[in-house]
RNA sequence: GCGCUCUUAGCUCAGCCGGAUAGAGCAACAGCCUUCUAAGCUGUGGGUCGGGCGUUCGAAUCGCCCAGAGCGCGCCA
């Protein structure tokens, strides 16, 4: 079905097109004014630029024309010539009834579905997840629910962080402790971890140790045996860890590559590169310079003076991997914003080899999670935080409001750690969420308990409300009922409901979750005031009441269906400490 | 030095392909639980949209200038 919005833009499309005006102006957006109107049309105002008429004048042909239509209730035109419409209260409650028994809740999918690959992980290898880790795999993941549920074809990739210097370092810090590789599988993750802190020390003191890291990175990646022995046990510990950790997340991934797998076509890029007399050696290492403007370009380094590739070569032919074994139509980076120049010079090379001719490429940049300096986070100690540690300190604070287990009759000590996990995990997400992706936050660890205002747990626990309501009106009958709009709050519930689609394609469009995020706590906000005014199981008559608990249902699946898609989930109860 | 991004209520932020009275949340204050979960609802106060100039019938939104902040700028990824 199309959205209510959707088919009163058809309406005015077609009124447009009959007075032979240019329909690029001729949609309709929800009313500035809801005490005027429904929805507005401001295309007269444009319109009058172009045609050189009074807007007042092509105002009123256009809302003449629209006040015939039975869906209508009026149309007016107002100040400079806004043209302000109001529906009739049938049409509305029709829509609802449709949107009640559309499995897609009245938002139609794209008409040009695309492959698209995401790039959203970027992990390390012996490197826990940490704070850093958390948007990009939070916002990361909603953008690949949200372009999955308007109908494209996503395949999300972790990339993972597997062939840098940070390999050589570890390596170099075992066999300085060991004396050899022999003992490495037998090391975890947390010994993995803490080698790789060693190394790190290690190397900042001493230039020599760094230097022999580099040649045993160098070494790695052209073959070295035993290198790569060791190399893929740590990888596998490494893989392993990390998992668990988007687990958590609920973060999917349909592949788990690594800058290891480009390897190969590192090295065709290089010879492509070579092959189109686009690169040149300078101070030992492999580069292509790219065309100077007005912007600092750094030239792009494929190979590094050392022998081993540089991120960036690694990038460039991930991108020719991602074209011609999963046919990409369009590759998405949700990384920091700080990469932009990166991953500017990288799509400006991936041009020039004409790997991708006809891919599209973006970067969706997000801003960093700051400590109370607005400097990006790190711990008293001065180090980063972990993203495991971060949780487990949310999910103190929640379970300190919860229930203590067996407390309420059917949940035991499983259901209240999943619901504190699931509640928990609605405040850290719903917190990133919620403004939009560049903008980065001050961390506050309280700002990841909240439950009152603008958070996930506020949706949640509207759709708990909801729950409680259905289960003591046996949900099987309700959509059985038909939906009537007669309170005003009935009407405004309504009108957000239908303005569902048109945040799933914004937020579509412009990559942005916190449009959804913003929308579900609109809607949760809109009912609760309907809900304070309103009775349902107490209303007047039955058919109102039949009505409202159709309404009421359709709000809790459209609430629902916005969490998912931020990664969120809806607890049936919310429970509270007495 | 060059470039990118930003500056909106006490705080954190929406709004920005020009349009009516600039919106939320938090914090503050005042109300609302014998009725569907008060993690809720209702109301009040709070803004020369960093400053200036320009384009326009109309600017938080577009352009230029200035001030302030953050970030980035070849062998870490």
């Amino acid at each position: 079905m199309n959205s209510l919005e959707k088919q009163l833009n058809i309406k005015i499309k077609n009124i447009f097109e009959t007075f032979g005006f240019e329909t690029k102006f001729a949609f309709v957006k929800p009313s500035d004014r809801p005490d005027l109107s429904d929805f507005q049309c401001n295309g007269a105002l444009a319109l009058a630029k172009t045609l050189k008429q009074n807007p007042r004048e092509i105002g009123q042909k256009i809302a003449d024309t629209l006040a015939c239509d039975s869906d209508i209730e009026g149309v007016s035109v107002d100040g400079p010539g806004f043209i302000n419409i109001k529906l009739k209260n049938e049409f509305i409650a029709q829509n609802m009834d449709e949107m009640a028994h559309d499995s897609h809740l009245g938002c139609t999918k794209t008409e040009d579905p695309q492959n698209i690959v995401m790039d959203f992980g970027g992990p390390n290898v012996a490197k826990a997840l940490h704070v850093g880790h958390l948007r990009s795999a939070v916002i990361g993941e909603s953008i690949r629910r949200i372009l999955s549920f308007v109908g494209h074809n996503v395949i999300s990739d972790v990339h993972f962080g597997d062939w840098g210097t940070q390999m050589g370092m570890i390596l170099a810090q075992v066999i300085f402790e060991d004396g050899d590789l022999s003992k490495v599988e037998t090391y975890d993750v947390d010994a993995i971890s803490n080698i790789y802190k060693r190394a790190n020390i290690r190397c900042k003191e001493d230039e020599k140790a760094a230097e022999t890291a580099r040649l045993i990175t160098a070494d790695l990646q052209n073959g070295n045996k035993e290198y790569v022995k060791a190399w893929k046990h740590l990888r596998a510990v490494s893989v392993a860890a990390v998992k668990e950790n988007y687990d958590e997340l609920d973060a999917h991934f349909d592949l788990w590559l690594g800058e290891s797998d480009a390897h190969e076509t590192s090295t065709k890029i290089v010879e492509i590169a070579h092959q189109k007399g686009l690169s040149e050696v300078d101070d030992g290492a492999t580069i292509i310079r790219l065309p100077e403007t007005n912007k600092p370009m750094p030239p792009v380094i494929l190979v590094k003076s050392d022998g081993a590739f540089g991120y960036q070569v690694t990038d460039i032919a991930t991108i020719k991997m991602r074209v011609d074994d999963l046919k990409a139509d369009e590759i998405i980076y949700v990384v920091d914003k700080r990469q932009s120049l990166h991953f500017e010079q990288v799509f400006q090379v991936a041009k020039m080899l004409e790997i991708a001719p006809s891919t599209k490429l973006e970067h969706v940049g997000f801003g960093t999670v700051n400590g109370q300096d607005g400097k990006p986070f790190k711990t008293r100690d001065g180090g980063v935080m972990n993203l495991k540690d971060l949780i487990e300190m949310s999910k103190q604070k929640v379970r300190s409001s919860m229930p203590k287990p067996d407390e309420v009759e059917g949940y035991g000590k499983e259901q209240i750690d999943k619901l504190v996990s699931e509640v928990a995990m609605a405040a850290i997400k719903f917190q990133d969420l919620k403004n939009t992706a560049a903008s980065g936050y001050i961390f506050d660890l309280e700002d990841f308990a909240k439950f009152d205002g603008k958070t996930g747990p506020y949706i949640q626990y509207a759709i708990a409300r909801i729950n409680s309501i259905l289960r003591k009106a046996d949900e099987s009958s309700v959509s059985q009922g038909k939906i009537i709009i007669s309170e005003n709050d009935e009407r405004t519930l309504a009108l957000k409901l239908a303005a569902f689609d048109n945040a799933i394609n914004r937020a579509a469009a412009d990559k942005e979750p916190s449009i959804i995020a913003d929308y579900a706590y609109s809607l949760a906000q809109t009912f609760s005031s309907f809900y304070n005014t309103c009775p349902i199981m107490n209303a007047t008559d039955n058919e109102m009441r039949a009505s409202r608990l159709k309404l009421a249902a359709l709000v809790r699946d459209t609430l629902k269906q916005a969490l998912d898609l931020l990664g969120i989930k809806a607890p049936e109860k919310m429970l509270k400490a007495n």
